[in-house]
This record gives C-alpha cells, sequence and structure tokens, in this order.
DNA sequence: CAGTGGTCTAGACCACCCA
DNA sequence: GGGTGGTCTAGACCACTGT
C-alpha cells in the first residue's frame, strides 16, 4: 500500500497545526467541525476521525466531550518526586492553576489502605480535588490520609498543597515515598469529571508516603489527561 | 442514551478475560478473529473494533500487526532512576529477557548532542536495540554515548548493560541523571520494529546522564509499549 | 433549535502473515 | 492461498452543548 489515506491526512494536519499558523483554527484553538473538515478533505467522517485520533495519540489535539477538537496546549513540566505544590511548580512556568475541592470525607478505600500497610477497613480521610492550568482540567486527585497523623484535617481548606498543609500544622516530615505510574484509559468518573469521554488515553501517578519513623501519612493517586504532562525527574546520588 | 453498546462490550470482555477463564482465548492468549467476535456478539466489526480499542487502551490486550489480538501479559515493574540492567530487572521478577543490537554506528544526532550540552554535529556512538520481555518485543532505544569518554566502545557486545560496562571497562561513575517520560504514539519505524501498527500508545523515556564532574556520558531514548510497564520509584531523602 | 461529536450499520477491497 | 487485521465508503440516528 502507498500510505493509508488517513495517514496523509495525519500528517497534512500536524504540519498545518506547527506551522502555517492553521487559518482554520480559530482563535480559541478550536478546530472546525468533522464535518467540514471530512468534506474540505474529500473523504468520511470515519476516516477523518481515524487521523484525528492519531493526534491525539501524539498529544497534539484532544477533544472536550461533544464540543469539538482543539489544539492541545504545552505540556506541563512536573515531578512528582518533589512537593512543590501545584500552584507553586504550575505558575513557576508561567501558567495559571485552579484547583477545586470536589469533595471532603471519611471513608474506607481497600487500596489506599493496603498501599499504607493498614488494615483494609482502616478509615481514612478522603479528600477529591480536580486541578486546571490555564483553565483546561487536566487532572483530577483522590488523597487518602491516616487520620491518626492529622486529626482535624478535614477542617482544613484543601485548595493549596496539602503536604504543605501537613508540614506545617502537624509538623509530618515526609520521608520515604513510593511512587507509581502508569498509563491507563479514564474510567466514567474521573472521565466526566475532567469533561473528556471515558477511554480517553490517561496517566495514573499514585504515591504512598511515610516519614521518617516509617509511618505510614499518606496515599493519593491523579488522573491526568495523557497530553497534559510531561514528567521530569532529576536525580543527583548514584544508586 | 442506556450505555453505548461498545463499552457494555467492553465489559463483557474485559470481565470474561479476567475471571471466566474466558474459553475462547486461546493457550497462546490469542483471541479469535474480529469477524467472528462480532457476530458472536451480534454486531459489526467497526463497532467490536472499538469495545477491543478501549481495552488496548487499558493495556488489556494488544494487537500484533496483522497478526490478530492477545491478552497483555502482566506490566513489567521498572524503576528507570536505577542502573540494574535490564536483564538483572526482568529475570528478578521471574520473567525472561532478551535483547537484541539493532546497529552500531557514530553519528550526529542534534537532540542527543543538545540534551548533553554538545555542539550538535559532535559525533557520537550510537547503538540501537530491541529488548524483549518472554520474547514480547516491549521496546526499542536508541543510546548516544560521548565518544570522549568510552574510546573503542563500539568494539564492545551490547547485549547486556551499558552502564555496567561504562563502569567496569572506563570507570565512568554516572552520577547527575535526568529523565523524562512522555506519553506518545509510536512513530513508524518504532512501531514496525515492535511490530505494531503505526501510532500505537507508547510511553518514551528519556535519560541523560553525567558523571560526577558533570562531563556528559550519555543520552538515551526508549519507546515501549504503553501496556508493558509500570513505573516505579522509590524515594529516601527529603527534598 | 441548530450544530456538534458519539455511535452504528452493512457492506467492500487491500496488504500482510503463515501454513 | 486462505485468513487476518487495516482501511474505507456512504450513509443513519442519537445525545449533548450552546444560543
Amino acid at each position: 500500500m502507498a500510505e493509508a489515506y488517513y495517514m496523509q491526512l495525519t500528517r497534512q494536519l500536524r504540519e498545518q497545526l506547527r506551522y502555517g499558523g492553521a487559518t482554520w483554527v480559530d482563535e480559541v484553538g478550536r478546530l472546525p467541525a468533522e464535518r467540514v473538515l471530512a468534506e474540505r478533505f474529500n473523504t468520511t467522517r470515519v476516516t477523518l476521525r481515524q487521523a484525528l485520533a492519531q493526534l491525539e495519540g501524539e498529544g497534539k489535539i484532544h477533544r472536550s466531550n461533544r464540543r469539538g477538537w482543539f489544539v492541545s496546549p504545552k505540556r506541563l513540566e512536573y515531578d512528582p518526586t518533589r512537593d512543590a505544590g501545584f500552584n507553586d511548580y504550575v505558575t513557576a512556568q508561567g501558567r495559571t492553576p485552579r484547583t477545586e475541592v470536589l469533595g471532603v470525607t471519611t471513608a474506607t478505600c481497600p487500596a489506599a489502605a493496603s498501599a499504607l500497610g493498614l488494615d483494609v477497613n482502616h478509615p481514612l480521610y478522603h479528600i477529591r480535588r480536580r486541578r486546571y492550568v490555564d483553565e483546561r482540567a487536566v487532572l483530577v486527585e483522590s488523597l487518602w490520609v491516616v487520620p491518626e497523623q492529622a486529626p482535624g484535617l478535614l477542617q482544613e481548606r484543601f485548595d493549596h498543597s496539602l503536604w504543605g498543609l501537613l508540614r506545617e500544622r502537624w509538623q509530618l516530615e515526609l520521608s520515604h515515598r513510593s511512587i507509581r505510574m502508569v498509563s491507563e484509559a479514564l474510567q466514567q468518573d474521573d472521565a466526566s469529571e475532567l469533561g473528556v469521554a471515558t477511554g480517553t488515553a490517561g496517566l495514573n501517578i499514585s504515591r504512598t508516603i511515610f516519614d521518617t519513623r516509617h509511618r505510614p501519612i499518606e496515599y493519593d493517586e491523579e488522573h491526568w489527561l495523557h497530553d497534559a504532562l510531561s514528567i521530569r525527574v532529576e536525580l543527583s546520588n548514584t544508586t
């Protein structure tokens, strides 16, 4: 086969997005309707959508559920090993952060409890947040904190760094951390909170945190849009 | 809408894969042909393929180009901050590693050179390898080594740890490392070397390595199948 | 209500893999 | 050469978003 037409389409669209200014992209980065693009490139919606899906996989464009396709902004650089707050590192990159607290409860979570080495029925503080970069929702996260380590935590506000709070108010020293990163397809709840279709490619980042005395402190799970971040870790010691 | 049919399909297939032993999966983990599955679930290939694509995004199944769909094996746990060799950590997890050297040359690479802080035309040793876990090709990688730091390197064999080689033969101490991880769509060359379709979801892991005197040593870029690995980093010092 | 993406049909032909 | 996935057509209806 010479080359699948949808791959040629992909290349054309990609190049027009990068150079050319792509006159057909409007001022907020929105692409024309699929039907319009399909007609312009003399093909059907199915084939056009294959090309769009390719670019989506590359992180060049993304879709907002039933609203249309948009050019994806530059990826955020993120170092999950540092405890700089989200607000800090987003601002440091010249972007605008925002955090929404979706829920604050006490509940049990077998996955979190077992990661922390506790009984699966051990109650935990649960905080759920949604975070934005330049008003685009890029991640939802669930934080599970061991109540004994930070009594009264749920009275606090959670629109800033949780780790900063734990350090200042409860003098907790976050020492050992175990971090796990795995690609995923966003499940229904996470996807709808991010305004994307179920199954959209995502990245799951989970941390388990212990203090200097190896007591379990916190477990958290972040679900990112895959095209929103680039992970960067700097290490200096030899292992 | 109640629920899209392909999502119901996805759920059924997922559950049958997890429990039930899925009698329709053969002994090597291969699924029946798309046409057969489509007929069995009373739908068309297009809709069935949507369901398969969902499971592919979840890392449950994968396809080998034009050969069929297969159940994905367990993800490999991988810590990119350690310099344990591929052979070592794959074996430690009870799996069987294999490395194929695809090419050994001297060439220029602007991306590698600039990451190392060298002139873009600075020649570098280039080693390209393909690596397998249990005979499944899971990644291709390009290694770019600064020739001045390891003269004669290209005479060596590269089916084992490069870092081990640099340490033993040239007494190089790998100190500072900058690691970057980003989701990607596998490009034509990488995809075909892995036997998958262009655009298949992948994970790109790049490292830039300096020695204790901050001299650039090596830059490498790994392209993994997204469902083949789970990244895990353990940290003990506070930052 | 108009426009958008999301889903789905019922076919077709082609390129590649393997026996 | 038979079977597989890969690509593509030309439609259709639906659900949701925004005005």
